[in-house]
DNA sequence: ACCTGTCAAGTCTGG
DNA sequence: CCAGACTTGACAGGT
């Protein structure tokens, strides 16, 4: 089994390099012209977007193939008040740079929209903002020029005091929206709500692929076991019809998990500074006999430098004669 | 240079 | 019905 690793959003290791600087509405307002704030917020959109090269660059320097880009790139985009405005036009050149870049070197990007995005939710209003959200993302990775590869995770959303019906009414409400924004979305379990095998059920309801987190699994764990549930998690996965380039050959979309670990005993939710390993690897382990490729999502405080401290772990197992094999910075084999 | 409150957004709990 | 917690990086405004 060939895992990919990739972190969330910036690194530690790249000075002035944010790829989420803004501006408030606060400030916005502020300024007596309209039109000129509008030009400052289309630059710092393209400082974002230049960021986020350099940061793509940088994991491709460092052998990493995944990475989850911040949701922030564009300031006030879905903001109620700046809707007249498009900032689409002037960024393209931008966004295509940063696709271009992603497709020569066969990279794995997604996003992941913010909580606000619930569509679980009973309020008309809230569902029509998380559609309109859930649209801008779709559009940045069209004017990346990436195919439907390159996805949005999502979460189920609220329970609303009734799970169950809260679970129908997102399938209800996601089948009502546009085949371009749902065929690029994922569901992933959630550490306080929607259990993976709830998450799971939901998923091949409306036929999309799931993203496991082993985190909030820990957390938020159901009844079910996740060797019972992965191979209908890996199943999810099989829509894909189209074949990504992978550690020089050719699979499927690899299915996608999330890592963390625990803050302390005090915070199990909270996010660990860095990963600890135990328990990632013998999920890869118990997995591995059926599973071809995998990419993991670090999300940890420490960002890039979790994931390389990880890969430290890992060449330790792999010399004390364990069952891995580290092909480069941000990759690596496990032998079945 | 550093500190504190605030920020576009949602949900849940407790009063 | 409303305030505060949750959680996060970065702005904004202060010292």
């Amino acid at each position: 089994m060939i895992v990919r690793f990739g972190y969330v959003a910036m690194s530690v290791h790249l000075d002035n390099a944010s790829p989420s600087k803004t501006m408030t509405m606060t400030s916005f307002s502020k300024l007596a012209d309209r039109e000129a704030g509008l030009r400052r917020l289309e630059r710092i959109a393209e400082e974002n977007l230049h960021n986020t090269l350099r940061l793509l660059k940088h994991n491709r320097y460092m052998g990493i193939q995944v990475y989850r880009m911040t949701s922030k790139i564009i300031p006030l985009v879905t903001h109620e008040e700046l809707q007249d405005w498009d900032p689409y036009p002037a960024l393209a050149k931008a966004f295509a740079e940063v696709g271009a870049f992603v497709r020569e070197h066969n990279m794995r990007v997604s996003f992941h929209p913010d909580h606000f995005t619930v569509l679980s939710t009973p309020r008309e209003e809230v569902f029509r903002n998380s559609v309109k959200d859930l649209r801008n993302h779709v559009r940045m990775l069209e004017a990346m020029g990436l195919d439907e590869s390159a996805l949005n995770n999502i979460h189920v959303g609220g329970s609303y005091g009734d799970k169950v019906k809260s679970g129908k009414r997102f399938i209800e409400q996601f089948r009502s929206i546009e085949q371009r924004i749902t065929e690029r979305i994922t569901l992933e379990n959630d550490d306080k709500t929607f259990t993976a095998a709830e998450t799971l059920s939901i998923a091949e309801e409306v036929g999309v692929p799931m993203v496991l987190d082993i985190h909030h699994h820990e957390v938020n764990p159901g009844n079910e076991l996740l060797k019972d549930l992965w191979p209908r998690i890996l199943q999810t996965w099989d829509r894909f019809p189209w074949n990504v380039k992978h550690a020089n050959t050719s699979h499927k979309l690899p299915p996608k998990l999330h890592v963390s670990s625990p803050k302390s005993v005090t915070d199990p939710r909270g996010h660990a500074d860095l990963i600890e390993i135990e328990q990632l690897l013998r999920f890869l382990v118990d997995i591995a006999s059926v599973t071809p490729a995998i990419d993991v999502m670090i999300e940890a405080k420490s960002k890039d430098e979790a994931l390389m401290k990880l890969m430290d772990d890992f060449r330790a197992i792999e010399a004390s004669g364990g069952p891995i094999r580290v092909i480069d910075g941000g990759s690596l084999e496990v032998l079945s």
